[in-house]
DNA sequence: TTGACTTTGACTTTCTTTGACCTTTGCGTT
DNA sequence: AACGCAAAGGTCAAAGAAAGTCAAAGTCAA
């Protein structure tokens, strides 16, 4: 199938490159002999946060694709919490996890404050009751996964 | 791409010259091989006041574009940016002040990652689109009160 | 045969590059 | 002082270069 090939493909750039790499959409799309947006395609149902991956982009003239690959093996301890964190999280419960991550060393006070900051309930208090705690759950995942390495 | 290139020379010139410096857009131009403009271009769109830098220009005989690095005192600084957020940042623009705070020294790199993680167009992608921008003010106004502390 | 995953392509958005035309300013000339 | 020219920089819109989005159509296994 063609997105195992492509996604087969930016897994071997990816270890080649040493975990990080940046393509070009339409030039990959050429060389494969396929539409640009499969390519897109790929790495939104492949290269997800879910499993480790961070995506960045540029459009326009000399733009380009950011792949990064977060090494969760090497902390098991972090992916263990970005597991854990599951689809919904509170406040309280996340301030435990976060108080947790400060005594073992993971993250300094400033830290602490800054994440326990961005996922406060006032800080989400615009976002509808219902969508809270899984918005919640998503930032905090995307905080873990970029404390990694 | 031409508009990095010419953000590069423009930053190593203000290093150079110690955060502040006059440069002729014609001259520059003409020593880049490309037409006048584009060095507008390149200073409108990267050497904003959101970044930290105040432009000046003259026209006429000896005309000449000024750019200054602006440093400010630390709470002079944050509170700038607490008010200077607004309602509503798009991804672009936060990551423009977040970058600030880094050069100046207000928050170290992995600070920054876990800013910009928090905020990113994917941690909040099932928030309404119509609401997106304004959460992610709220939540980066509350971080930055967090750094002020 | 239904539902999840793929493939495609038309259309959109964002960023860059270029060039034509406009405004401001300094400096001679009258 | 007034005028006019040349030398800057400013503006803007069009064209070009990428990537994003989305829905329709295809595929395949349960």
């Amino acid at each position: 199938m063609l997105t195992d090939t492509i996604a087969k493909l930016i897994e071997q750039m990816l270890n080649e490159a040493g975990g990080s790499l940046e393509l070009q959409r339409n030039d990959m799309a050429a060389r494969l002999g396929c539409v640009p947006s499969q390519i897109s395609y790929v790495i939104t149902s492949r290269f997800t946060p879910e499993r480790g991956y961070i995506i960045e982009s540029k459009r326009g003239g000399g733009g380009c694709i950011r792949i990064v690959k977060k090494q969760m093996q090497r902390d098991e301890y972090l992916m263990h919490f970005f597991y854990a964190i599951g689809d919904e999280i509170d406040e309280r419960t996340l301030g435990a996890y976060v108080s947790n991550l400060l005594d073992n060393g993971f993250i300094g006070v400033r830290e602490k404050n800054i994440i326990c900051a961005a996922t406060s309930g006032t800080a989400l208090s615009s976002v509808p009751q219902e969508l809270r705690n899984n918005i919640r759950a998503q930032i905090f995942r995307h905080i873990i996964l970029s404390i990694m390495r």
